[in-house]
DNA sequence: TGTTTATATTTGACTTGTCTTATATATGAC
DNA sequence: GTCATATATAAGACAAGTCAAATATAAACA
């Protein structure tokens, strides 16, 4: 599971609780992993289980008790070697082509419709992406550590290369619809 | 449910039973849309349930009787409806951009391990891709349909030219790796 | 004064998808 | 003769992810 993997990570900074690795997540690595709340503290139910990360209770009168959870030696072993280890490659599910793939049976005008929609979801995330840099800018300034960011920034440029890439293939696809013969 | 509407649209082509369409899946969609065996049956109950599908049981005596299923008009319909609405991207969850996103904690040989092992898994995904059209030539011309041959050629681009950009992104970055400056 | 937002955690239900096993039989390969 | 493969369906267990609700309080805003 690389969720809890993650949450190692994170932890590897600095000792959290489960509301601040939510936030963490949804201002770093949420664009290519998403981590749903209820996923983020059953979670670390099961780093606490495996022994790979420990709670300190820290009593607050106002508000709920917050459990800061910290890593542990073995927590960190085991993010070393995670993170060594080879990635596959996971295949792809691209819902857009189950359409593409069955939309011989649409109209021109429907099959270019349907990627015009898709070219543009892909521009605004594309515009999302320009954003980041500048949100990333603080945190840069607050780690001082250019080798974080480097590899902070690859993972943006993974991104956006692959977004473009998308686009290419919707617009040529789109201007390809046309020339296509309805019969032999 | 994006897996029930691609039955749906297999289903549009002809009866099929749930083996077939296993069949179907296996040699056409599998690259960005697998299926298990056990949730086309679901699938095929499901469809069954919203009138979308029918059975036809044909009795064999050797083997167990085919229920040979059916699209209705509603289930046409259905396909119809589907086929023409937009299609959000979906975020794409990529598990090697965690270890990159914590890779400041490896050394640079290890993280450029980790792409060049992805980049090999890349290549041979590019390879499986370019076997595919001898494959499908019989399936092309079995249908004597210029129109679907060119939308399933369409999914198959989609799939080389975002491949390739992983793995442009993947040599870029193995080269970018040693120029980090550790501190600052 | 009332509403929204932020802090903070827990639980339950549910959907998708994956993996495995069970059941039956025929054909072809070695 | 045996083993693998093809035909055909069903069901159970489970992991991962999603969604929503419950509980509690303070600060900020209109």
């Amino acid at each position: 599971m690389s969720l809890s993997h993650a949450i190692l990570g994170f932890l590897n900074y600095a000792p959290m609780t489960g509301y601040d690795l939510k936030k963490a997540f949804d201002t770093s690595v949420c664009h290519f992993w998403p981590a749903d709340q209820a996923q983020i503290y059953r979670a670390l139910r099961d780093l606490m289980r495996r022994g790979w990360a420990t709670v300190e209770i820290v009593p607050q009168e106002d508000r709920p008790n917050r459990k800061v959870y910290h890593i542990t030696d073995s927590g960190r072993e085991e993010l070393r070697r995670w993170l060594c280890t080879p990635t596959e490659p996971e295949d792809p599910r691209v819902p857009l082509l189950i359409k593409v793939f069955f939309a011989g049976q649409l109209a021109d005008e429907e099959a270019v419709a349907l990627l015009e929609a898709y070219e543009a979801r892909l521009r605004a995330r594309l515009e999302e992406y320009a954003r980041i840099p500048q949100q990333a800018a603080q945190y840069a300034e607050a780690i001082q550590s250019p080798r974080e960011v480097f590899f902070w920034a690859l993972t943006l440029d993974y991104g956006v290369r692959l977004t473009r890439a998308a686009m290419e293939w919707t617009e040529e696809a789109r201007r390809a619809i046309p020339n296509v013969r309805r019969e032999k």
